[in-house]
DNA sequence: TGGGATTTGTTCGTATGTATT
DNA sequence: GAATACATACGAACAAATCCC
């Protein structure tokens, strides 16, 4: 009856694939065939099916009718889609966390800014570790208002955002990103609504600049492939 | 390969369930025993399951390890964080909708509103088709914004919102809505987005305030015990 | 064009855990 | 307090569909 005494068999594995797509391990477009996935954590189909079915809500993969599942390959419309969302979303979080966070959060955010910068400054500076935390950041400030369905809402953007970098931004060159981090919790700090929407704003337009900058790398040659013989199909 | 020739035996199951929930047909915390929906949809637990799990994941449905799948039953707690979190969306979903929305997207939003005009003058007006409608609109509404994402949210709040009210308020008295979601529309015509806005957040205030003037009407009995068994767990 | 290999979709049987008598 | 009833959790096998050769 307490929180959460058993974790899930497919929880382990959901997690598990969640982090190697958001650090990239595992590229978008990449196949997940059942078996391999289950035979590699040693568990059985229906598990790992579990598993992609909630990655396949959260945008993470993507299915075809008897074809699997792939690591989604966000296009550049979805990409804004979800960006023009995650701003929607994360202005409403700075707006909360200005009226009503406490000093243990404010604590909090800072000690996440403070293991950035430790991972920054050490050996691989953009590393995925780099990119998880980057993200992290701003999922740790959707917590800290209180709603859960807030929360939930960033942390999928954010997983997404993660996502859609990997596809169209050569480097995260997260650098910048930690110090407009750390002006927002000033701002916050400061109980300035206005300057902490504002850069909190512009940290999401620099971020999605990242990404517009860059066309599809990877040639399309299978997406291309595909429209048309869906064309043909109608 | 064309959009989707076979919908797939589990939405059908997903869709019903959906259904029935939003318009109060099963009742919050109604339990919802695999055996049993499958025997009445005649499919096996395997699509049961995956139906449940997404409506778990929208928040419709509630399950606990090894017990099965409830319908959801929100706290009052949960109940404010949805509507703030459908406030936010929608003011996004008016402000889009000013800047570029279509004609037929006009049209299509009063031929909304005067089939919400002909239920409401039915036979019964406050009944469960009047309940889904007045949903939809907000749902036609954020489809019309071409936001994929942005849509999706919306979606589940207002699926959520709908059940929150099955549980606090003892009339929907939609006749209200409609003329506001009128309003709505019109300010959006005249390009007025301070005028979209305001009627929006008004309107959804005026939902929430229905919602919070009643305090759980069924007695917290299960609950209660539950946050007894929960502490002495601790 | 057709056959085989591979992968998913589904069913059903067994085991495990919970709640009740 | 123990045993029983019941529903889910999980897994193995079968069936269907797709792609490649």
């Amino acid at each position: 009856m307490s929180g959460n005494p058993v974790p899930k068999r497919s929880d382990t594995v959901y997690q598990s694939l969640r982090r190697a797509i958001i650090e990239q391990a595992l590229q978008p477009a990449m196949r997940l065939p059942e078996d391999t996935i289950g035979e590699q954590f040693g568990v059985s189909r229906t598990i790992v099916r579990q598993a992609l079915n909630r990655l396949q809500m959260e945008g993470l993969v993507e299915t075809r009718p008897h074809h699997g599942a792939y690591v989604a390959k966000p296009t550049l419309e979805e990409a804004r889609d979800v960006f023009e969302t995650r701003r929607c979303l994360e202005r409403e979080v700075v707006r909360k966390l200005v009226e009503r966070v406490s000093v243990s959060g404010l604590d909090a955010l800072d000690a996440h800014i403070a293991q950035e910068d430790r991972v920054r400054d050490g050996p691989r500076r953009d590393g995925p570790r780099s990119i998880r935390l980057a993200g992290e950041f701003h999922v740790v400030m959707a917590d800290l208002t209180g709603n859960k369905v807030l929360a939930r809402y960033v942390s999928e953007v954010v997983s997404r955002c993660s996502l859609i970098l990997a596809i169209y931004s050569q480097r995260h060159s997260s650098d910048c990103a930690v110090d407009e981090h750390r002006r927002i919790v000033q701002a916050i700090r400061d109980n300035d609504v206005a300057a902490a929407m504002q850069i909190m704003d512009a940290h999401l337009g620099a971020v999605e600049a990242r990404a517009a900058l860059v066309e599809d790398p990877s040639p399309d040659l299978k997406t291309v492939l595909n429209r048309y013989t869906e064309e043909s199909a109608r």
